[in-house]
DNA sequence: ATTAATTTTGTGGATTTCCACAAAATCATG
DNA sequence: CATGATTTTGTGGAAATCCACAAAATTAAT
């Protein structure tokens, strides 16, 4: 009765099956669409199968696509095989899918190509069938995996924790985990609104597993956190294509999933494997400088990107022993303080403003004029040298500083 | 015949037999111009007499006056009574002077108002031995002085270096060895072109104890350094106070002694004694940036006009370290070495001048459009945004530091 | 040596900034 | 609440900055 009702060696021996039942391409994908298993009688291929046999994944467009028009959505939602027009676009050819259930979880997927004839009632049972077998097989795939995912766990905390001294050390223990090596790499957090929880885990999984903008080998989630290790492709626009996979990532959690993702940030990008931990590290500090400074930081996402923020962890530890204390800064706000005026958000502004009058008393709501008049008195009273930069510099740092401080 | 070639109990009464034998007011001051005895018969005195008797010090534009006028050189050049013409605008009438000698060292002065009658030749050799007898009732009072003064010195030391931790202990030895103690105080430090010798350390203490801009309770002498404890007299221009004396000190050494102090700075002024410490590390703080900043730093004194450069030890400590390492210039850098461009010089200069195109294509010899195209090129290569106070800040710091860090 | 690319300088005009002055509004204080 | 000081806004003209374009000079690379 039940073709698939037999022991199988491997996955392409059923994949092989269920071709030759089906007469058709097969092709198997986990979840994440990864390539498990395809087919291999001889048969009419369309061009996103070809693609998808040789990089052993589903290109990132054809996903795409395959969102767009409701495809995968309508997968992940129940059981039953869909046809799937041709989207030339992307060079897919008609075809029948169906999803891989285990409880209220998706395993993976069925893609069959639609050859001449549409199909019948019984082709689609039979694909059902065959969705319904491929279950166990996958099931001890994913049970392996997951024993492997602890140990790779562990190791991914270590590296971030700078708990490797030695660059080859790593690299090694990377061969032996299985884990694919990069020659760039920086360390990713998002921050998401809800704590993350399980199923979500698995929509992150599978967005990072089916992103082609960069290699991510590692990653790990604690409470509100995503933690991933980002390998850009090339090293010449390494820090774009990772800004770029910020904004996606971050977008097609919503978009996809509703889910929402408050932040997202990335240290700096290093060769060796043991500066991981400090691209951790950055990390975590554009997110903690963008919590202070979310106005000041709004479309920063780098650790380049973050300048003088760099140092405020330092130098706040500096300021509490006392050390620069800014006498204009003092003078100002003492000003502020008698006459309620408001000289130290006046010259904040300006500075954020590049010094730009006009921008800066448009930012006020006030004439350009009275700002003129503030930036006057601001140089009387706090006896400094508007056009001098160190002054202006000093001047800057210690207002934010003390904002870091007070948020502190 | 010697009429003083008896026993004195005391200064004073020693002023008043000078006094009765010339039959005129006799003033003597140690070698700082500080009031050491006056006569106390009923005679005129002149206003500049009644003012150093009040303030036991000569009035600094007295002595300011003498020395332009070259009473005072000629005084410390022999030790031949000289008589020195009204200057009324100090108040000063008709003087006979005297220096007072121990071997090569002038211990201090004897004057005396010069009455109706010119003085005659006896009275000028009565002058003569009165001097010579004052010189052994002074050497006492300096040798007192000198075992003091070696106390005084260890104290000022554990001063400097944070020995004490408590304000009373502090004040309370200061007492202990008579140590005026003042509110406010900065640690002041003069850097000398030649090694200090003991002859020009007179010449410091001279000028120390006449300075009437400020008080001076402490100071020490090393090599070619001068540091010394500065109050202030009122903390409203406690700064402009310090800078001032700064200047008629680097001056006066100059003008008077021909003595070079290639540099001077001051650390902040603190009220509490433990502070020192602070001021001190602060004010060497800011030689060692002059030193390496010289040509951004010529003009600055103080520790708050240090600005930025105050925590570019920090910085430079953490740099070491690896961190914060600054794309936009290692860009720059990199393309003036492939194309020997100077593009770091550029900007380095543009955000010396305040991002004021004129100025920097003026400093830079260039024309005006010449530096916009540049800057142009700058944003380009260097990725950055020159309206963008953050990453200006950054890079300008980033600048510095690599200067810093090549000078080091 | 030639050519193409890059850099520098020049010109003119639109725009913006800067300043001085004055009037109006607001604030502080007795 | 009256008064003077301080702050805000308005106006107009001189000065500067910015920008686009083009020519000249320099440099790099074949």
């Amino acid at each position: 009765m039940n073709p698939f009702a037999t022991h199988f060696d491997s996955l392409e021996e059923f994949a092989d099956r269920v071709s030759e039942v089906l007469q058709c391409p097969i092709t198997i994908e986990d979840a994440n669409h990864r390539l498990i298993a395809y087919s291999t009688h001889e048969h009419y291929t369309d061009p996103a199968r070809t693609a998808t046999i040789i990089n052993r994944r589903v290109p990132e467009k054809v996903i795409n696509s395959l969102w767009r028009e409701g495809v995968i959505p309508k997968l992940l939602s129940n059981s039953e095989p869909i046809r799937v027009e041709m989207i030339s676009e992307v060079g897919l050819g008609n075809r029948i899918a169906i999803s891989i259930w285990k409880n209220k979880e998706v395993l993976g997927f069925i893609w069959a190509i639609e050859m001449e004839q549409t199909w019948t009632e019984e082709q689609f049972e039979l694909l059902k069938q065959a969705a319904k077998a491929a279950k166990n097989l996958l099931l001890q795939l994913q049970i392996r995996k997951h024993k492997k995912e602890e140990r790779i766990q562990e190791f991914f905390w270590k590296l971030l924790t700078g708990h490797f001294s030695s660059h080859n050390d790593i690299i090694q223990q990377c061969h032996v985990l299985n884990i694919p090596v990069y020659p760039f790499s920086s360390v990713v957090i998002f921050h998401f609104k809800q704590e993350i929880q399980p199923q979500v885990e698995r929509q992150i999984d599978y967005l990072l597993k089916t992103t082609q903008q960069l290699a991510v080998p590692l990653y790990t989630i604690d409470h509100h956190r995503l933690t991933l290790l980002a390998a850009p492709k090339s090293n010449a626009n390494a820090q774009a294509d990772i800004k770029r996979f910020l904004r996606s990532f971050i977008a097609q959690m919503n978009e996809r999933f509703r889910i929402e993702v408050t932040d997202g940030a990335f240290g700096s990008i290093y060769e060796c494997y043991t500066k991981i931990e400090k691209s951790y590290k950055e990390a975590q500090t554009v997110l903690n400088m963008k919590r202070a400074f979310s106005h000041d930081l709004g479309n920063v996402q780098s650790y380049q990107e973050l300048g003088m923020y760099q140092f405020f962890d330092l130098l706040l530890e500096k300021k509490r022993d006392g050390d620069f204390y800014n006498e204009t800064l003092e003078k100002l706000k003492q000003y502020d303080n008698r006459h309620h005026a408001s000289l130290v958000k006046t010259i904040e502004t300006f500075l954020d403003h590049d010094s730009n009058v006009n921008e800066t008393a448009k930012a006020l709501n006030i004439h350009p004029n009275t700002l003129a008049y503030r930036l006057k008195r601001i140089a009387e009273i706090g006896e400094i040298d508007l056009h001098d930069m160190n002054q202006k510099v000093k001047l800057y740092i210690d207002v934010k500083l003390a904002k870091y401080e007070a948020s502190h």
